[in-house]
DNA sequence: CACTATACGGAACAATGTTCCGCTTAAGCA
DNA sequence: TGCTTAAGCGGAACATTGTTCCGTATAGTG
């Protein structure tokens, strides 16, 4: 029995909307990038663009909320990845697969950094989930006397996904500058 | 006594409208950031879009001749540096030198690794002038043992350009980030 | 089945890069 | 010095985009 706090129920052909307008942004990303037009992830939806602002109030939000779902499972990887291996290793594949999430998305790497104002609820979404996660990660190899113990985590997350727009390599070996950022890293 | 090559002299008013728009470029570059609007450097310069993209044939390349002078000054300054101090000093200094330089132009690594075409010329004066100029403080670093020598200089100078958006410190400290990828680059 | 709040479509607006073209004027010349 | 003419100019016009607005359609509710 649900609270009879809501007036009314969500329209049916809202919600059914929604979905089509995310799996649309989902499509049209993967082909064109993060900066695909608006008018196209509406089309690509059936639908006016009026019915893709009325659901995300601006594009940030709308990339935000295709992308959650992958940031959250990647976010979750850290603990798996910890408790399956030595931390640093844990933390190279993760950082790994940090790299490959935005290295995949064309032009993410981009918004993320390109202080626009409309990208504003991006970083954010980054840093809130990712940054525990990485924190996880940093302190557990720092504790095993792996690295460097002085470096801030959204920092660091912020400059590898600076360093993620390139595509990845075919056999999944990791960007070479990012390897260089976390041989810094590493006490040797 | 010139050539006489030239079927005409370029006309006074010509130069002088290129002048005021290098002129007006820099000044708005500064105050509102390299993607200021052309209308509103063609104003600063007391001058129509016209001329503004007669002179200029894009954004990109308007932005290129505004760096010049100073990544040419730059790139010198790694000869410079070389013949000062051991190679390994020099060759952080003129990383410093050069993550001041970007980070000093507002938007400019934004613009860098935007991926938009419009910006395709910056690429190119970047690593046209500035790659031999890194390459060979990292050969010589490399030479005295300091540095690993498989490191490609233009991917380090890309990675760098990436690293260096946000402001410079006060102290004229680098980037932790920077500082960092510089670590791994070095042989302990 | 009628009523109404919700949601919709897409025209309209604003900002921006870039192109076009009729008018102006500096250079070259007599 | 005055003419001719091509170089150069200004800014309107066009195309693309993000975002807002609003008259119309309709799902939910009683």
């Amino acid at each position: 029995m649900t609270a009879s706090t809501g007036p009314r129920k969500v329209r049916a052909d809202a919600r059914q909307n929604l979905d089509a307008l995310l799996t649309a942004a989902r499509t049209v990303f993967a082909r064109s990038g993060v900066d695909a037009p608006a008018r196209e992830i509406a089309a690509e939806a059936g639908v006016g663009v009026g019915t893709l602002y009325r659901h995300f109030p601006n594009r940030a939000e709308l990339v935000a909320a295709v992308f959650t779902t992958e940031i959250d499972a990647t976010a979750a990887a850290a603990a798996e990845l910890l408790a399956s291996h030595p931390p640093k290793d844990a933390l190279d594949l993760w950082i790994t697969r940090f790299t490959r999430f935005v290295a995949t998305k064309q032009g993410l790497s981009a918004a993320l950094r390109s202080g626009d104002p409309a990208y504003d609820a991006l970083p954010a979404l980054l840093t809130g989930t990712l940054g525990p996660a990485l924190t996880a990660l940093l302190d557990a190899a720092a504790a095993a006397g792996d690295i460097r113990n002085d470096v801030d985590p959204l920092e660091l997350l912020q400059a590898v996904g600076d360093l993620s727009h390139r595509a990845p390599s075919p056999d999944g070996s990791p960007n070479p500058m990012v390897r260089l950022l976390l041989d810094g890293l590493r006490i040797r």
